[in-house]
DNA sequence: TATCTTTTGTCAATGACTAAAGTAAGTATC
DNA sequence: GATACTTACTTTAGTCATTGACAAAAGATA
């Protein structure tokens, strides 16, 4: 992100941010609240409110009892004023979301796809886009889109998606022509991640989610900031090599042996059961064992990519299809065995469902964040 | 690190650095470069240089030929308005370093530790930095540290250094009263990679760093900024677990087995010698498989980390103790061969010495880097 | 010499902030 | 019930960094 030059609007923007996140986490809150929180006088944050007011991002609601003088005027998040919207691109559908500045979901809508070409992907993500939003099209901000493979945001480039089969597609450029709104593209995880942070559960500073499902993905979250890395290829654990002792190795998509995700993913699994000459699917009570074994090699993977960068917490989103029997407490246990021989405590280690609601919402939430953080987006 | 609110201050801030910045990396320039460069208005570049030369910071110098108009009066950095510097701690000795506002070495000192015990090395490395500095104290703008071992710099403390037998010192403090300048402490690694930084060759956004000698350390670098991690633990990569297939599990001065840290630093090395009851120094011709199953080790695990973040270049950074034979080339060809693997290109390898002045320069760099960057210390 | 080009400096206008004073709307006290 | 006190918000006037417009400087060009 090349440097940009202060001025008076720089000013305002980081102001206008610092206002509207306060609002976002403590609300409903008083301007007088506001003043201390941000450190603006008490005059600036009449101002700011004001023009807040007026584009509808923020409502006066209750007024708060006296504490021994004149009651404070409640200040909220206005649900009627902006929204934005998220799809979650897979091979078959376009499931889009609209939710408000709180980040709430107020509407959804699913639409079929009738290939994976880029064009007509976007052209599918639109019309979700559309029905979802219905009436609320014009209040949009933007359209986040979460897509699987390695996405370059800041290019807007799909780098590699296997699951569509593209190849150094722009997509933000399609979907924004077919939108005729501002768009954010992301991969699954970083929009999973953003979801996540814009949550107050999960708001840690430095947290570092998987996502496990066909396949892997990892995100990285530092000060704050989903970190992206050369190219957007951050979080590529997924072909790492994993530590097999003396199991046989197993070959990857990608060419090398013994990446992760021929040990701890869906693809993983099933390939194993191919290679036994198994062509059914996964049982979480038959293939316990392999089941088993997956969550080892995944929570081990995840303990040592943690010890690399000291989160405070570890976010492990299962798709719902990999929800297997006792699979992810097995990877948690995995996990905490593993990060227990570090000198440094253990993060705090959660468990979730990345379902495809949660995927969209998180692109949405991509778009909101531009709101409440005034450098560009992190 | 708490948002700052915008104010007229802050953006002054923001411009002279991002002033300061220019000038630095295309030193000597024009004020109608600078101009283009910022995107500031030719009349803030007039104000915010004067002020500059004034202080100390700028100076002009000579007079470029006209090129059609008036000729363009180029400013470079002044040399001797403000000097930064630093001590590179070591269980023996405190070796300071007095940089200019390039970054160009302009005194040394290096002044023998009585003991490890905190006081007593803030003393040591008080008395280095007033003997590198002489007559330019005065000028000095402040003082960076680098510590063996867990820095945590946003608070000042060490957590942990091995070397020096210390836990959670506050050691900034210590340095701070002892020096009465302002300090910022950090990391060997952390501190390396500062100087690399600094120099144009080495400016990656997207760089993966690591330190090779008596132990192993890795520094982070995403969008030009060094990541510390939670409690500044990141980077810590030495005590990731190593593949190590058939051989007999090594245990690890941490409590685990099996660390990078048994596999590729010397003290790895030399603790494996003892084990097989030899007691003599490493010999780069007669260890030679002993040294090249460290390269070996250390190759693997740094392009394994370097898989996750991404970056476009890795260095490796040996210590003058670790120049063995083709130890560094070794490792080399191990990275690059278990990249290669990959499906994304592997970044840039560089190997390099990183020696006492390169450390002490690297943390005077610290505290240059908080002139040239508005953004809290990155 | 006159004109053009490029660089640098000056000045009034803009606007976002702050401090200080004022207004609003309650509670506490006699 | 009148007065004083508290707390919340608003208004006003003043400060200051940036900017656009213009002026001045200094050499090239014809």
């Amino acid at each position: 992100m090349k440097p940009r030059a202060g001025s008076k609007a720089l000013i305002r923007e980081i102001n206008e941010a610092l206002v509207l996140d306060v609002v976002r986490t403590q609300s409903p809150v008083s301007r007088a609240a506001i003043t201390v929180q941000t450190g603006l006088s008490a005059a600036s944050v009449t101002g700011i409110t004001g023009k807040l007011i007026n584009s509808g991002l923020l409502v006066e609601t209750e007024i708060a009892p006296s504490t021994g003088g004149r009651p404070a005027r409640l200040l909220e998040l206005g649900r009627e004023g902006v929204f934005a919207a998220g799809v979650r691109l897979s091979a078959t559908e376009a499931h889009a979301v609209v939710v408000d500045l709180r980040g709430d979901v107020v509407a959804t809508h699913s639409e079929p796809l009738a290939s994976t070409e880029p064009a007509e992907a976007a052209a599918a993500a639109a019309r979700a886009v559309r029905a979802a939003a219905g009436g609320r099209e014009p209040r949009l901000i933007g359209v986040g889109a979460a897509v699987s493979g390695v996405v370059d945001q800041a290019s807007g480039l799909v780098r590699h998606s296997g699951a569509m089969s593209w190849a150094d597609i722009a997509f933000q450029e399609l979907l924004e022509e077919a939108t005729e709104h501002p768009v954010v593209i992301d991969s699954y995880v970083n929009a999973y991640t953003r979801g996540l942070l814009f949550d107050d559960v999960f708001a840690g500073r430095e947290m570092l989610i998987f996502s496990v499902g066909t396949s892997l993905g990892a995100a990285v979250v530092v000060e704050g900031r989903i970190q992206r890395g050369f190219n957007g290829s951050a979080g590529g654990f997924a072909h790492s090599r994993a530590i097999t002792g003396p199991e046989p190795a197993r070959p990857c998509h990608c060419g090398a042996e013994d990446c992760f995700e021929t040990r701890g993913s869906l693809w993983g699994m099933q390939r194993e059961l191919e290679r036994r000459g198994q062509d059914r699917q996964l049982d979480p009570d038959g293939d316990s064992a392999l089941i088993a074994n997956a969550a080892l090699h995944l929570g081990i993977g995840m303990a040592n990519m943690a010890k690399v960068l000291g989160p405070g917490q570890v976010v492990a989103g299962f798709a719902p299809e990999a929800v297997l029997g006792t699979f992810a407490e097995q990877t948690k246990d995995a996990f905490v065995r593993q990060y227990d021989h570090a000198n440094t405590p253990p993060p705090i280690f959660d468990t979730a469902i990345a379902d495809p609601v949660a995927l969209a919402r998180g692109a949405a939430c991509s778009v909101l964040a531009g709101l409440f953080t005034a450098s560009p987006t992190g």
